[in-house]
DNA sequence: CAATGACGTTTACAGATGTAGTCGAATCGA
DNA sequence: TCGATTCGACTACATCTGTAAACGTCATTG
């Protein structure tokens, strides 16, 4: 659940705890990507207001946080594909799917990947 | 191109000017969908947003503007599909299908259908 | 033991967004 | 012609977002 959204910024720190967890405040830092050089005190805001959105939860490790996701990457995906989908396609999946496959350049190699998978899911 | 992001409620805007156009604020405003029950300066300080943005026209017809949309509708799809993709699925279209097939957010239907649009690409 | 540093919390502040009121000019109806 | 209505423009204001500084507290180290 966790209706509250979640913005751009805060979906980077999330990425971060999504790949590895638990987390201090200090170390998820350190592992912002190139572009989003946040200073300290941004990430623990942004932690913060994760905090308070349920998104992640902390436990205390001596006097500092150790913070976790609650809420399930594949579940947050669903959700804002289906936020998408809904805004833009009328609920339904299949015209983005079409749409991005006209827009891009799929190699050879790729469409035989999506075919072999798509013949994997008919079964 | 206009890379300024349109808001949810200016889509709500830009969805009415896409399906007619011109269209005065008056009009825009009947036309809203049931649930956005907007008064009337709502609906102008939305459009005046949309015009600094440059996604919508106006054109003097006597004392009133008649509005019309600057932005296409599938270009604005466009971007706003591959931003989904880029900030949710690295960029690449392949592990999207995989996630909705996963899902089973697509029908036997929807994979036949994929299956002949990749079919067609690959010529 | 005192100074320094590491932490989390609180506060800040500008820009975007949702939603709407006010105001002056133009126009239309009586 | 004069009041009522209609427009667009300007203003308002709370909330969310991006980004960060200030502050108080506890711990570590000289």
């Amino acid at each position: 659940m966790s209706s509250e959204r979640i913005s751009d910024a805060e979906l980077t720190i999330m990425e971060i705890l999504w790949e590895r967890a638990p987390l201090t405040a200090t170390d998820v830092a350190a592992r912002l990507p190139d572009d989003r050089d946040w200073s300290l005190p941004t990430v623990k805001t942004l932690l913060s207001r994760l905090l308070t959105k349920a998104a992640v939860e902390h436990r205390a490790d001596g006097r500092r946080f150790l913070y976790s996701p609650l809420i399930d990457r594949e579940d947050y995906v669903s959700h804002e594909s289906k936020r998408l989908v809904d805004r833009l396609f009328g609920g339904r999946f299949m015209p983005l799917v079409a749409h991005l496959a006209e827009q891009e350049q799929l190699s050879a190699a790729d469409i035989s990947e999506i075919e072999q998978l798509l013949r994997e899911m008919k079964s």
